[in-house]
DNA sequence: GGAGCGCTGTATCGTATGTTACGTATTTTG
DNA sequence: CAAAATACGTAACATACGATACAGCGCTCC
């Protein structure tokens, strides 16, 4: 099974003629950066004419050069996402038995603070801590716990803290009684609830300030938010 | 120093207007695909128009959107020719970029699993997934929203799940509806709670088995419980 | 409440890019 | 050795991509 597009022309490299191979020989040398570029780049390097960059991707079976890039791109995002699995190969540092599972969730964790910049968090934490606004957290389906967790915690330290909870239209009810100076704590992950988006979208018209927790692929609800805190979320399970 | 394009984002992201914002939260969710497309993509992508795509890497000090896309790929070539680097550094010690939080955060995942065998896992799992017995979920003044959150994923994949709220004499009522076959999942953290205990105490006298989540003290309740899952939680923080 | 500024999207333009046609060179076969 | 077929590059073409000018809008500040 040919799995990879490196796969692919090792596989047919030999059937190739003269200015073909050269062309592939040098994909192979720095797989996949030159596939990235122009053709005009990619002949340069390879000392061969643009047609004949052409041709070759042609005989690997892509109708047109972008197609071609989209698949470089898509197996990249694919090595990238799942750093887990380099992790994997070496055997685990700590000696103990490290499950797949606890790999890929520390991995995540990683990848998500990689993209956290402290300022970020600092901003969002001076945020949450003003006194002069009032906080209110809300969740989906699955979330709302978190919310309700991190409402429990924030109560500590600072009154006019309210989790919504409960039916749709109580939330709604809530909604006069936010303003500008007021933040919102949102958690939206993956199936992300049409009625959360709208009542984001009816409190940002508010101006209401929103912070988002949600996973790498963004809820819609990014697009009213002040701030969003992606965190990559996918393990190894038959989970969905 | 800022070296990657994306500590250039995080840094910048504050001082930006909203559509740009969102370019950018765009960008740093799948980072650093999108980048690699072409403008129209990742406007669609953002939910922004083309120009404010270009507006923003502009703003990043680039002249042009190729130039923006060719330092990416540079970016990418360095990770990947030096794939090592990548998953090796952030756990060394002196790692510039590594909050001290997240390192503790992690490293209490690691010693949390180390003692934690799949085996005595696996039996949990099994026991939970016994579909002949009921499952009841409590959790304390904090950790309640962790039981809430439990009961929501398991109510998916079985019925006869009941979370626990309330006020304690709620639950006293719940008692007579447990027995030998029945699960009790128990969340006791820190301040382990009086009322936790004794309630834990009469479920197990009923014979119910209890499965405890609480933290490297072992909560009282531990002399009780059937499973018992001890996590570290100690990070270096104010917070008591 | 009014004036000014800054941000954002629509529409247009120039151009770089991928694509194709054709002629020449090189190899292969009878 | 000759003839044909295949391969390669040059050059012209069309598409779509990035860039820019402009107008509408909301926001802030006076």
């Amino acid at each position: 099974m040919i799995s990879s597009i490196a796969e692919l022309i090792s596989d047919r490299i030999g059937t190739m003629p003269a200015g073909e191979r050269r062309a592939a020989q040098t994909l192979i040398a720095s797989y996949p950066m030159i596939g990235l570029k122009t053709v005009a780049e990619f002949s340069a390097a390879a000392g061969v004419s643009s047609p004949t960059i052409l041709r070759f991707v042609s005989r690997l079976g892509f109708q047109n050069y972008p197609e071609f890039q989209s698949s470089l791109q898509d197996e990249l995002a694919a090595q990238l996402q799942s750093p887990a699995t380099r992790t994997l190969n070496p055997p685990s540092p700590g000696g103990g038995t490290a499950s797949p599972m606890l790999e890929a969730t520390l991995d995540n964790m990683r990848e998500t603070f990689k993209h956290l910049s402290d300022k970020q968090l600092a901003d969002i934490a001076s945020r949450l801590a003003d006194r002069r606004g009032k906080t209110f957290l809300i969740g989906g389906r699955f979330t709302d716990p978190l919310a309700r967790y991190m409402a429990a915690h924030l109560a500590v330290i600072q009154s006019d803290v309210f989790h919504l909870a409960g039916q749709e239209s109580m939330w709604r009810d809530r909604l006069i009684d936010m303003g500008k100076r007021d933040v919102l704590v949102i958690f939206d992950i993956r199936r992300y609830q049409d009625s959360l988006v709208r009542f984001a979208e009816k409190a940002h018209q508010r101006g209401v300030q929103i912070v988002l927790f949600t996973d790498q692929w963004l809820s819609p609800i990014a697009r009213f938010a002040r701030y969003v805190i992606a965190g990559r979320t996918a393990v190894p399970s038959a989970w969905d």
